[in-house]
This record gives structure tokens, C-alpha cells and sequence, in this order.
DNA sequence: ACAATTAATGCAAACGATTGCATAGAGGTG
DNA sequence: CACCTCTATGCAATCGTTTGCATTAATTGT
């Protein structure tokens, strides 16, 4: 039902191998024949079979990501970034959601394989994890707060430790001594930081101030002091990372380290294109952004 | 470089449409000669060349899903129902983001058709929109609420319209007067919502009561009331349609329809299915879900 | 034991584009 | 005018599968 490249053919009386070569800017082809095939083209509304040019030049312009859950504003800035980056090569993105769990994962693995994606993310691109942390309880403690808890991802986690790290580093230098009853940590997730919140504030000397690792731990961490400060005129302060569609909403939080999110899923587009385009040695590139910092209330 | 099925045909002795018949699951080759070649197939590391069957087939097993902005929470839950219906039939989905701008819509639209796409989402899954808003202007009415402020969204969208008209009826059935006054349109987003409520409160005899038409507007809405009603002991009452992630940080609603966000994916996933297996008469589908009501605060 | 089925496999032509090579004129040079 | 060089174009193979049809071998019926 569409046109190919032979419809035109037969309508301008070339050879299919000349209106290929026309309509892929190939100009050793006259002026008159040019014309002639781009009229053809438009008239009869072609449009390049990209299937069948990828089984030729083995390229499918596609790249695959691979997400832990699509639902999620952090993962989904960055594959805008990426997005957006690829698009201008005349690429797209295949999204696949892993659910968080492996079997899913190495479903759309397949599947993205099978599809002869050109590539897809493995290098790193992060922020200055440890800096960011550090800072943000060096800020706290500049602001006379001492007893500071620590509310941590999941400790498996590379980023969870350089935040955690930065903590630590914080401590030293203002050479506040570690309190272990003051660290805990939870999973990334909203859950676990509602519940070390409510842990901490069911402590018997409570601490009023918090460093909270992500978001979402945020958001959960908020929650729970929403329910259960209710009107008190509350001493708590909170640091946290990311600035996202609901963070106006947070009430407790002095300060978040947003990451550059689409910044960040930009750079990793521009990574693998190099891959792509065969830079093999530099593998995996890991790449570090900055945050910004995001003031809240005072 | 990677495996096909010629080579596993010179490797087992046998023509590559046998290794194709067995390889797809026709019964019509002998078991010695299946076993033969699945086992070669499986030590070779075969992996089928979907750009090449699909060329042949027409069928690339990919549906396109355009969407006015990635991040938006609600458009992705739609996606992931969508996502998780196709992913069980081997459908892949391409994710564009048009960015809420038409060029960058029609360039996805160009890049999926060239891609030959094998179907995208033009059906409707809705929630029964008027009789949500009803239910919930209603409800406030009940409770002994008369003047019910009415933020709207882009008035030009039909389920802002369905809405609206809910807000109308329940007015109508319990014989309030519409007060043209307390009724605002906005876009849909965070600011309007923001704006809208702003303008509400600084009314000589600002209400107490609002309908807010969708999440992002009451996120701002709730944002505004957060600055500018801290600490007071709070009158205020908002009815609401989604439960987010953040949604659990809204300190003024009272209850939110919920629409079953995923399940509308699925579903729309179902109708696009259909569609692909050549059902064109009944075009577009529409179907209906109920909301659920989220209880918030008493 | 021979025709008629049936079962198992191979041949070859697609699908629509790309591209190296061949070729037919046109124009230039001595 | 014979020779060479371009320029513009066509031919045909190729990418990896799928699939209708032909072919061979094996089985059945009588």
C-alpha cells in the first residue's frame, strides 16, 4: 500500500537505484532528474521504508532504555534529556519498564536486542554525590544545628554511600562526633522514609534536623511529619536532594541539591552516540555534574 | 557478525527455510531434525532479526505512544498500563515527548511513520468525568458547603468541559445559584493552579470551598495555600480528581476521584490491539472506568 | 507391486532500500 | 577522428526472513 522507491520509478520512467540516490542528496544526478523524482515523491506522499533501509545499512536509529519504573519523575527527567538530545540525530528512544524487577528487565533486554537497537546506556553519568551531601550539612551545621540524623538509601547503592560519606565528612570537619543512633537507612523509596521518620521522632530526645537522601524518601519523610506535627510550630528542618513537580509542596525542607536531571540524560546521550559511533576505548565514560541549590524557606 | 539463520543452516547440513520453520514453531519438520537445529541455534547464540522478518512481514511489533511531556506522572501511569498490556504480546513501545509544542509533535509522528509503527493510540479511555465531578461537588454540598468555588482546566478540552458540567449539575440538582463569579478556568498546570486560588483568596469574600479539575492545578493550588495560609488554623476544603505520588502532601483536600490510571492504559491498549488486528468499524473505541474515591482528611 | 497419499524438505522469490560496478553518451584534447 | 575523461544513469547483488510451490522419499491402500 505505501510507495517505495519503485512506485516513483516507475512514474518518472529512472532506475530505482536514481531516485534512491535523489532522495538521499546523492548529487551526481542532473538538475532535470532531481526535480523531476522530488515531485514524484511529494506528490505521491513517499516515505522512506526506515525498515527496510536498516536491514541495508544495519543502523535502526533506536536506542533502548531501560527503566526501573516509568512512572517516576527522577528516572523520567533523564530520559527526557536523553530524548531530546537523540531526537535532533533523528533518533528515538524505545522505553522499556523493568518494574523494578529482573525478569521484566531481561524481557525488554531481549526484546531490545532482538529490535537490533544501536544502543543503549551503560555509562555513568553522576552528580558530585559526596560534595553535594557534604555541603548540605556543612550548611546545616554553619546554622548552629549539631544533632544531625541521617536518613539513607539503600547502602548497596554507589550513590547512597558517596552521600552518606559526605555526611560523615561533614561531622569530622566541624568535629561533630558520630552518633550512631542518629543513621538509618531505607531503600529510595516513599515507605521507608515515612517510617525511619516516624522511628526518629518516636526517639525519647528526638532530633530536629534531618539529612534525607532522595526525593522520594522526602516525600515520605514529609508525610509522616505532616500527620503528626499538625499545626505545632515546628523546629524541624530538613536537607534533602532533587527539586521535582511536588516540592513546593514540602514544608520542612531548608535546602535540596537538585541534580540536573535533564542536563544529565543529555550528557548520557551524547556518551553513547560516541559509543555509537565506534569510540570503544574510553569505556564505560563516567561523566560528574554539578547540583544546583535550591533554597526553600528560611 | 551476529548469528542468522544461514548460518546456522550451513552449520546443521539443512536450507535456511528449515531452519526458519522450525525456528518459528512449524510442526511440519521431523523431531530429529527440530532437535538438530534448536540445539545449534541455542549453542550459536541465535537471536532473530526482527528489522529483517518485520521488512518481510510488515508487522514491527512497536506501537508508538506520543505524549505532551514525559515527566508528567499522569501521562506515564497511562503509558505503563499500555506498556505492561503490549510487553505480554511482544509489542515494544516508542515514547516521544512532543513537549506540549505541535513541531515537535509532527516530527515524532514523521520519525513513528517512517518507522512503520504498527499502531498508535487514537481511541478514548475516559473516566466518566461529569458524574465524577458531580459525586464530588455533591458531596460537598451534603456536608453543608454552598459556595463551592470551581477551578477549571483548558476549557476547550473536553473532559475540562465534562467537568465543569458535573460542577453545573450538582449545583442545579440541590438548587444553588451559579455564581459566575466563583468560576475560574485555567491550563491544567501548576501555575494556573497557583494563580487561579491566589485570586480566589483575595476576593473581599473569598470561598472556602473549591473543585479543583485536575492534580497539577491543585498541586499549585495547595502550594499557594501553604504560603499564604501558614499556620492558620484552616477553614478550607478542596475536592480534587488523582492520587499521585505527592498527593499524600495535600493538607486541603478532602477527596479525590482517582482515575485508574493504568487500567485506562491497559485498556487502551486492548482497543489498540484490536484496531491492529483489523477491526476498523467500530473507530474510534470509547469506554468508560469509574473513579475511585481517595478519603483524605475528614 | 504399483498408484496414490502424505510427510519432510528444498528452491527461489519476495519485502524495500542501498551501493559498487558497469556503461552509455557527452565533451575535451592532440 | 581516435582516445580519454567525465557525468549521469542503470544493473544487480545484498541485508535476513518468510512462504508458496515443487520435489523427493516414505507410507499406505488395494
Amino acid at each position: 500500500m505505501p510507495v517505495t522507491l519503485k512506485d516513483i520509478a516507475k512514474e518518472t520512467g529512472v532506475s530505482v537505484s536514481t531516485v534512491s540516490r535523489v532522495l538521499s542528496g546523492d548529487k551526481a544526478i542532473s538538475a532535470q532528474t532531481q526535480k523531476k523524482v522530488r515531485k514524484a515523491a511529494k506528490k505521491m506522499g513517499y516515505r522512506v521504508n526506515t525498515v527496510a533501509r536498516s536491514l541495508k545499512t544495519s543502523k535502526t536509529y533506536t536506542v533502548g532504555f531501560i527503566c526501573p519504573e516509568i512512572t517516576n519523575e527522577f528516572f523520567m527527567k533523564i530520559a527526557k534529556g536523553v530524548e531530546q538530545e537523540l531526537k535532533q540525530q533523528g533518533y528515538s528512544m524505545i522505553i522499556c519498564n523493568s518494574n523494578e524487577n529482573v525478569a521484566d528487565e531481561e524481557k525488554s533486554l531481549r526484546i531490545l536486542l532482538e529490535k537490533w537497537v544501536d544502543g543503549m546506556k551503560t555509562d555513568a553519568v553522576l552528580v558530585n554525590n559526596e560534595h553535594a551531601s557534604f555541603a548540605l550539612v556543612d550548611g546545616l551545621i554553619r546554622r548552629g544545628k549539631s544533632r544531625i540524623a541521617f536518613v539513607g538509601g539503600n547502602e548497596l547503592i554507589t550513590s547512597a554511600k558517596e552521600r552518606f560519606s559526605g555526611y560523615l565528612k561533614a561531622l569530622k570537619e566541624n568535629n561533630i562526633p558520630v552518633d550512631p543512633t542518629l543513621i538509618r537507612f531505607g531503600d529510595f523509596y516513599l515507605q521507608s522514609g515515612y517510617d525511619i521518620m516516624r522511628e526518629f521522632c518516636e526517639m525519647k530526645n528526638a532530633p530536629k534536623n534531618f539529612f534525607i537522601s532522595n526525593y522520594f524518601m522526602q516525600v515520605g519523610a514529609e508525610r509522616y511529619l505532616q500527620e503528626f506535627e499538625k499545626g505545632k510550630e515546628s523546629e524541624i528542618t530538613i536537607v534533602g536532594f532533587d527539586d521535582m513537580e511536588a516540592s513546593p509542596l514540602f514544608r520542612f525542607t531548608a535546602v535540596a541539591a537538585a541534580q540536573p536531571m535533564v542536563a544529565i540524560g543529555k550528557e548520557a546521550a551524547r556518551l553513547l552516540q560516541r559509543r555509537m559511533e565506534g569510540d570503544m576505548e574510553s569505556f564505560p565514560l563516567i561523566s560528574r555534574f554539578d547540583v544546583e541549590w535550591i533554597q526553600r524557606k528560611i
